[in-house]
RNA sequence: GCGAAAGUGGCGGAACCGGUAUACGCGCUAGACUUAGGAUCUAGUCCCGAGUGAUCGGGUUGGGGGUUCGAGUCCCCCCUUUCGCACCA
């Protein structure tokens, strides 16, 4: 016999439904902001029981903190704009509009399915006027302060998407979403001067405690802040006055004296100058455009060549007054520092590889002790060790470390050679993508006034809804002449609009505040709810957006503080990583992550059907820890169907227990810890031992009803708290028996139970009795009883005197209600 | 190469502070009920050896060493896996 999973799931999705029992009154003083990173993409694909985990692990969450009386808001929005609705567009003719709207719908009912309460009261979805207009209304506050901007830049294209990409969305030399190799190309693009604040950004995860360290850790790389120098080198053969400097960035400024060559990018804006005289200037300018045109994946890759060309240029050493040739090579890139390097190859894995390569001098500035002379075919470079010797009397028996790099930017300084300096690998925002489906940049470009920002009273710039949909190349909404044909804002005649949209990322950064005023025509959000709800408590999301959203979202917020609007300056006090869902699949043979690009997806629909969507609730949160990787596996869901059936049998069963039985206290006992374990571990998200707790304790209710050891009192009560536990987990079957048990009001509106410490203690206890420290017998015996009393005990254990036969007890160890352990003399 | 995390039965995994290793579940074995079942229930199940048997002895948390009365847990060395970064000057 089973029980009727179809008919009571219905029943309580439609109550919560009806009753919208999410719904929280933001203006009556709240403890809770709590959020899970529920801004999904309404891709069109159904949603898989990987998916489900996210969602699952956060309804349980919020399902755990309404029952302990805490007033958290769960609210669901959706981030709509994005590249595949235009795709389907495309290759289906459905507009995205109604693409994304449907598919919005869809996804709304396998909510429901899993018993996923939202507050949809304040349901968003970013591609909608209400909502995009605000990301126009940031953006002009950010052109008027400086931190919007339109440069002409190399910048990463994927041929696949037809659009410009943002640093972060480049993995490893491809397209984040299609991987497709990426290109440079040389564009007018619009950016976020998410640069100004790298060193924010960076501080201020010191004071994350909440998140994890590898969230940080990586945040920390993509900044990337190094301290060093600029030093400059003058390049007297450019315009004749010796005047003209190539500034370079180096951490390592104590090793100028080694610098025995320059190496700029080719892309460096002083490349063209310096080869316009050579004799073979049309051959290094094609080499030049064909490195500048590279997949990004062939310029970084490792095994890459180190290809370059002599400009026939020197510059001057400062230090060493001496002229050093001046290359150009790929290994140099355009983006970091200034874009061009002093060559140091005794110092320098790389710069030596390519002095190697081309024949260029190497010279020591720090020598390993004792070692012979450098004579100029040093194997290796000399990597921080050593003294400085033989290059300047200034600076001999100097030895590598801080204090002498300290030492030499003071001398920098002090002679006019150069400065000290920080740099950051961080880039600035790419916001600008050349796409239809996205918030349009709210600027007009004007033949006689220029760049000018639409006015506030006219946004929302809209997105016009008939445009081409073609494919062919080219952003459509340049080719929608009702969009783009428009009246300078400023003096009236005939302009023309900016076709870019903005990076969907954009949309992202801020929609947590957006939750709190999600029908406000009048303003982005009402900064007194936002002081008053957020930051948010607990986020909770995958680690994929370790830098990409998180770092974005954390730029943003500082935006916004920076204008008054927010009173904090971080969004997400707790960040949680849940780990993904992987499953066996049929294509490589191996067991990858869940997705449908690997056709290893498994489909909650007949889950669902068969079993029950608490089933696959509890399932899904007994599989393993909730921040690792767990695996899937088709037969283990049943042992789950199994338990909630014994469940329903065991409240089937209660009016077969006796009025008094013996076992009660034990009942009573385990009901206590279990209250406790559950607690805690729902408290440190340890959704996997909660679940196994649950199962103990219904265990042992279902022994105590079998030998009919425990009373009818005793077994209401422990199924009462399995219920409440529960609850979180298993919401239907839990509601359906509360209420079958005559109980008023549903269990989510009911309160989370307490456990008391006195009623955790035993009387009799199980204690160990070791030799040696090999266990060798255990003893049932009062709890508290003194060492004494436990030495006897445990000396008359026949075991333990067949092991002490022959050796003297030199000592006992007695750990009170745990063990004894006799060590012998030998 | 650099950095981080992790290695526990046939499998997923438990074990807070050093104190009964293998909870809970899957699978498997035997039995019960069934026309039948991939349904359900009951019992057993870390490995090796001895014994008809209740039981007894030994071993076991990737490998090696150490600290300790006692180590999955702490320290050192090594191996493996996963993840992140990687020509960043």
């Amino acid at each position: 016999m089973t029980y009727d999973h179809r008919a009571i799931e219905a029943k309580w999705q439609d109550r919560w439904e009806r009753s919208r029992v999410a719904e929280m009154d933001l203006d009556r003083p709240g403890d809770a902001f709590y959020m899970l990173m529920m801004f999904p993409y309404p891709s069109g694909d159904r949603l898989h029981v990987g998916h489900g985990r996210n969602y699952i692990l956060g309804d349980a969450l919020y399902r755990h903190l309404r029952m302990k009386g805490r007033r958290a808001l769960n609210p669901m929005g959706w981030d709509a704009f994005g590249l595949p609705a235009e795709n389907a567009a495309i290759q289906r003719g459905v507009h995205p509009r109604d693409w994304t709207m449907n598919n919005i719908s869809v996804m709304k009912v396998q909510f429901r399915r899993w018993g996923i309460l939202y507050d949809w009261s304040k349901e968003i979805a970013s591609c909608l006027p209400d909502y995009y207009r605000w990301n126009q209304w940031l953006f002009l506050r950010l052109l008027e302060r400086g931190l919007a901007y339109r440069r002409k830049a190399p910048v990463n294209w994927c041929p696949s998407c037809r659009t410009v990409l943002a640093n972060e969305q480049v993995v490893e030399g491809h397209c984040e979403r299609c991987a497709t190799a990426v290109e440079q190309k040389e564009l007018e693009q619009w950016f976020y001067r998410i640069t100004e604040y790298a060193e924010r950004l960076l501080r201020d995860l010191d004071g994350l405690v909440g998140w994890p360290e590898k969230v940080k850790v990586m945040q920390r790389n993509w900044i990337g802040r190094s301290e060093g120098a600029e030093i400059d080198f003058r390049l007297p053969g450019l315009d004749g006055t010796g005047a003209e400097t190539l500034t370079v960035f180096t951490t390592r400024p104590d090793t100028v004296h080694g610098a025995t060559f320059m190496v700029l990018a080719p892309e460096h804006p002083l490349a063209v100058r310096l080869i316009a005289e050579h004799p073979e200037r049309a051959e290094i300018a094609s080499w030049i455009e064909r490195v500048r045109n590279a997949p990004r994946i062939q310029r970084e890759g490792e095994s890459t060549p180190k290809e370059g060309r002599d400009t026939g240029q020197v510059a001057i050493n400062p230090a060493t007054g001496e002229a050093i040739p001046v290359w150009l090579a790929n290994y140099v890139l355009p983006e970091y520092g200034r874009g061009a390097i002093m060559a140091v190859p005794a110092h320098d894995a790389r710069d030596l590889d390519f002095a190697r390569q081309e024949g260029l001098p190497v010279r020591l500035v720090y020598h390993d002790d004792g070692s012979p002379e450098a004579s100029g075919e040093l194997a290796q470079p000399i990597l921080h060790t050593g003294v400085i010797r033989g290059v300047d009397p200034r600076f001999d028996g100097m030895v590598d470390g801080p204090e002498t790099v300290r030492a030499f930017i003071d001398w920098l300084e002090a002679e006019g050679f150069g400065r000290a300096k920080v740099s950051y690998r961080l880039r600035d925002w790419l916001i600008s993508r050349q796409r239809y489906w996205g918030t349009p940049i709210p600027v007009v470009y004007c033949a006689a006034c220029g760049t000018v920002p639409v006015p506030d009273e006219a946004l929302p710039v809209e997105l016009p809804y008939e445009v081409e949909l073609t494919g062919r190349e080219g952003n459509p909404l340049a080719r929608s002449a009702a969009f783009v044909e428009t009246e300078c804002p400023r003096c009236g005649e005939p302009a023309r609009r900016e076709t870019d949209t903005m990076d969907t990322f954009v949309d992202s950064s801020w929609y947590y505040l957006r939750f709190l005023s999600a029908r406000d025509g009048q303003r982005m959000f009402d900064p007194e709810r936002a002081a008053r709800w957020c930051p948010v408590d607990q986020y909770i999301g995958g680690i994929e957006h370790a830098i990409l959203h998180l770092l974005y979202a954390r730029f943003i917020c500082k935006v916004l503080q920076d204008f008054g609007l927010v009173p904090f300056s971080e969004p997400f006090t707790n960040l949680f990583n849940q780990g993904m869902i992987t499953h066996y699949a049929e294509g490589s043979g191996r067991v990858e992550k869940m997705s449908k690009s690997r056709g290893n997806t498994v489909s909650p629909d007949r889950l669902i059907e068969e079993m029950g969507a608490d089933t696959e609730r509890v399932y899904t949160l007994f599989l393993g820890p909730p921040e690792e990787e767990v695996e899937w596996s088709d037969e283990a869901v049943a042992g789950a169907y199994r338990f909630l059936n014994r469940l329903w049998r065991a409240s089937e069963s209660l009016e077969s227990a006796p009025a008094t039985a013996p076992s009660d206290a034990e009942l009573e006992r385990r009901r206590h810890e279990t209250i406790k374990r559950v607690t805690e571990d729902l408290d440190r998200f340890k959704f996997n031992t909660a679940v196994a707790a649950l199962m103990e304790l219904l265990n042992a209710l279902s022994r105590a009803l079998d030998d009919k050891t425990a009373s009818r009192r005793q077994c209401e009560a422990t199924l009462d708290t399995l219920l409440q536990l529960l609850h979180p987990i298993a919401p239907h079957l839990t509601e359906e028996l509360w209420e079958r048990r005559g109980h008023l009001g549903t269990l989510l509106e009911s309160s989370w139970p307490e456990w008391d410490d006195a009623r955790l203690t035993r009387d009799r206890v199980t204690l160990v009795v070791q030799v040696d420290g090999k266990l060798r017998d255990r003893l049932e015996i009062d709890a508290g009883a003194p060492e004494k009393q436990v030495r006897e005990a445990a000396l008359a254990s026949a075991a333990v005197q067949r092991h002490l036969a022959g050796t003297e007890v030199a000592r006992a160890i007695h750990v009170p209600d745990r063990l004894i352990n006799f060590v012998t003399r030998r």
